[in-house]
DNA sequence: CCTCGATACTACGAAACTCGTAGTATCGCG
DNA sequence: CGCGATACTACGAGTTTCGTAGTATCGAGG
């Protein structure tokens, strides 16, 4: 039952990585998400310390600042993070394609 | 840039859905994610329906009880959702398989 | 039709949280 | 060292969620 990795870290951990990917500042990540330029730095580095927790409107913005699905933010697993990544690469037919071979049994 | 469906939407949609997949009343569901039995009927409405925001860990513990990835419900595209739901049956192996073909160009 | 149990839902004030403000600390480089 | 940019933080105000205490609705049985 333990074992639960905290997904507020997991959160944290994805937001700052996904940031660094993107090569963005705080500040920048912030502005590119709409937030007002003055507060951008200050909330942002709240989010990655942890300190407080974005609501989930934010938290949409935040992603599409940073080119990922929402979904993405919140993965536990890293196999499954890496695959909502590459899932977001595939053209619609690959998408359903691929669906079809592993939703089956 | 319009056309961005609403994540707390999404939220509300997936929790619901998750929820009577499984045949849980809302009361049990709560129960189930560790909330005090007293409120959980109350707490679970309100997220199903988008009066309130549950914190990180609520998310996750909800999750947890739906048998879903926490991902899973910020979901906010329907394949994306399914993927989710279809790489958490495979082995650790047919993961990592996966994984490789769909990440190579 | 009417009641009863279960499920779904809501108003209200108290408690908890995030917010903006106004900074300080740290890092990289000339 | 000094400067600009980036990272980070304490504090009170404002917002949000919380528990309490209900009411509304639905479905089956009498």
């Amino acid at each position: 039952m333990a074992r639960k990795v905290d997904v507020r870290l997991v959160f944290q951990r994805r937001l700052k990585q996904a940031r660094l990917t993107q090569e963005l500042s705080q500040r920048d990540l912030g502005i590119n998400a709409g937030l007002d330029p003055f507060v951008a730095s200050t909330r942002i580095n709240r989010y990655e310390k942890g300190i407080h927790e974005p609501d989930m409107a934010t938290v949409a913005r935040l992603a599409a600042a940073l080119k990922v699905p929402t979904a993405y933010l919140f993965a536990e697993d890293e196999r499954l993070a890496r695959m909502i990544l590459a899932f977001e690469q595939l053209s619609a037919t690959e998408k359903d394609q691929l669906l079809k071979t592993v939703e089956n049994p």
